[in-house]
DNA sequence: CACTCAACCTGCCGGC
DNA sequence: TGCCGGCAGGTTGAGT
């Protein structure tokens, strides 16, 4: 369900409200919610008891908050990805129990709890061990002020995510090599967009916007993007994720919210995303849906033709 | 190696 | 009212 700004918005209410408390207690609900945690249930409960939370940190659409225990550094995090459904809430403990409750933790100060709350269940939490930063990430790290999360230890991420790419909003997002990635790939733009270990954070509502700003049609082949297209879509992305992660994310439902709770207001600023039959807000031609991987693709016609050899 | 797509879940909505 | 198909913001891993 939730694409970067939503996650990022996440991460900042985690870091406000859980980063620097102490763990007391972790009771899993369901186990299918810590099935990535390979040791199993009672063991990713056991070894969180009494770890101090960290910064919260993000990658793409997976977050993570290190735990450390006495004044050790962190060696391992909590690990999380909210996959359609899921949500992380900081709650009053005489709150009453979500149905969806999957995971619950409670505190040493006896304060607020968090909870990991997941209908369908695609997402889900792990305790990964952390690793230096690659050789990629080193580079970055010559940069002072480089660092999107403000860690000023350094990169430093689970193993089990150093596939993921960098988010566009990342200021060591490397555009030159995403270019070339592209002109590299045989496949269509938007799924290009879509795959994270490319560009992170992007999902099928960023996507379809960012490909209406630019004025591409997502099933145009990779290879024939000119270096403006390349960029005009770069900065598509970054410019709809920026403004949606001001308008606290896209929330359709209830089931995107921040950590209290709050849906975000994003879907008023849509512009081509849900919008199947309603003016485009540029040329007043009709959006059109169609059928794009066992999901949806929006776009406008006029604004952004089908390519004569279309890919997807 | 690059790429595609079914599978993993629950709930809601519209059509019959 | 109820049943059924279709659809929903994501990722992985098996298969081509």
């Amino acid at each position: 369900m939730p694409e970067l700004p939503e996650v990022e918005t996440v991460r900042a209410g985690l870091q406000r409200w859980v980063s620097g408390r102490t763990i007391a207690r972790v009771a899993v609900a369901h186990p299918r919610a810590v099935r990535r945690h390979v040791a199993g249930g009672p063991d990713f409960a056991a070894r969180l008891v009494d770890r101090r939370v960290g910064p919260a940190r993000r990658r793409g659409k997976y977050l993570w908050l290190p735990v450390g225990a006495g004044d050790t550094d962190p060696s391992e995090a909590v690990l999380a990805h909210l996959g359609m459904s899921g949500q992380l809430l900081v709650q009053e403990p005489d709150t009453p129990d979500q149905l969806h409750l999957r995971v619950r933790f409670t505190f040493t100060d006896a304060g607020r709890e968090l909870r990991f709350v997941d209908q369908r269940t695609f997402g889900g939490l792990a305790v990964e061990p952390l690793r230096a930063a690659s050789g990629a990430d080193l580079e970055a790290e010559q940069h002072p002020g480089g660092d999107p999360n403000g860690d000023p230890d350094g990169e430093r991420i689970p193993g089990v995510i150093a596939h993921i790419a960098r988010d566009p909003l990342d200021p060591a997002f490397d555009d030159a090599a995403f270019r070339r990635a592209l002109a590299r790939r045989r496949t269509g733009v938007k799924r290009a967009l879509l795959d994270q270990t490319l560009v992170s954070g992007i999902g099928n509502i960023y996507a379809d916007e960012a490909l209406w700003r630019a004025r591409l049609h997502g099933a145009r082949p990779t290879e024939t993007l000119n270096r403006p297209e390349a960029e005009r879509l770069l900065a598509g992305a970054r410019e709809v994720m920026t403004s949606a992660l001001a308008e606290g994310g896209t929330s359709f439902d209830a089931l995107y919210v921040n950590v209290n709770g709050q849906g975000g207001y994003f879907e008023r600023s849509l512009a081509v995303y849900g919008r199947a039959g309603l003016p485009c807000r540029r040329c007043g031609t009709p959006i059109r849906r169609d059928a794009f991987m066992n999901r949806s693709s929006f776009t406008c016609p006029r604004c952004q033709p089908r390519p004569r050899r279309a890919r997807w």
